[in-house]
DNA sequence: GCGACAG
DNA sequence: ATCTTGTCGC
């Protein structure tokens, strides 16, 4: 065998498949071009003002996936009154996913989907389109910029907020002591540090989201608001750890999936 | 070999 | 994401 092929031989073993590699590279390019057009200030006037007054509606979205097969989601948009947080919108659709999970591409499994229930909603009642949308996982905090909640942004045009469960550690952040005793260091519910990479921005900040948790949830710009602006709305929006929207959107998933599932077992056994 | 790896 | 029960605490 010739070094050349020992080469081959390695990729071949330790990597993913050329094809997913190649992929990967164009989801690269893509995320580098959307990225472009991010905003990262507030660009609606309830997003200044006191106890955001004119904010009436907030989205929340979520996908579920069942164990037994990774082909198969529910995925969920849900739509909360403001500031009294009850569901006035719920819409959760069956889908086929595409593309694998790969971190760092996240958006490209999740976002065609959240795409098409926001296109739905316009369709079926543009009165109770959200005037913002908290998303599972990541906006600016991520490998390159640009996380589902920036990519979800850009292509509804809606301001977007990133709410991560765990610390996406880029750009040098770790959940190392240093990180953690900063958290045992958030008091109350509304107290969070601003997460600051080696390269100097500050890409997110951890929230200490009620004053029952002892873990925080990840912060980050999506699209069209700040960060603080986006600390209080998210804080304002929690009663529990995970904020109310993406709370709601993920029970009513996971609800319609176990549903679902359920009857196709029934038909597939003949009853 | 070990840890990381949003969801 | 999902696998998983009870259990300790307020």
């Amino acid at each position: 065998m010739s070094a050349g092929d020992a080469q081959i031989q390695r990729d071949k073993v330790e990597d993913e498949p050329e094809r997913e590699q190649a992929e990967s590279r164009q989801w690269e390019r893509e995320q580098t071009h959307l990225r472009k057009n991010l905003i990262t200030f507030n660009t609606e006037a309830w997003q200044s003002h006191t106890d955001f007054l004119g904010l009436q509606r907030i989205g929340g979205v979520d996908l579920s996936y069942p164990k037994e097969d990774d082909k198969v989601a529910c995925a969920s948009l849900v739509v909360l009154s403001y500031p009294e947080l009850e569901v006035i919108y719920e819409d959760c659709q069956m889908v086929t996913v595409g593309a694998p999970y790969v971190a760092g591409y996240l958006a490209f499994r999740e976002v065609p989907f959240l795409v098409d229930a926001i296109h739905k909603l316009k369709e079926k009642d543009p009165t109770l389109m959200p005037q913002v949308l908290l998303v599972d996982g990541n906006g600016i905090l991520h490998h390159r910029g640009f996380g589902v909640a920036c990519h979800l942004g850009i292509l509804t045009d809606l301001p977007c907020i990133g709410v991560a469960k765990n610390l996406l550690q880029v750009d040098g952040l770790e959940n190392n002591e240093n990180h953690k005793e900063k958290i045992r260091q958030l008091r109350n519910g509304g107290d969070s540090f601003n997460l600051i990479g080696i390269s100097g921005n500050i890409l997110g900040a951890a929230l200490k989201s009620c004053n029952k948790s002892s873990k925080p949830i990840y912060i980050s710009v999506g699209h069209k608001i700040t960060l603080e602006t986006s600390l209080q709305l998210v804080h304002s929006c929690c009663r529990y750890r995970v904020p109310e929207p993406i709370r709601q959107a993920d029970i009513r998933s996971r609800e319609f999936l176990c549903k679902k599932t359920a009857i196709s077992e029934t038909s597939t056994t003949g009853h």
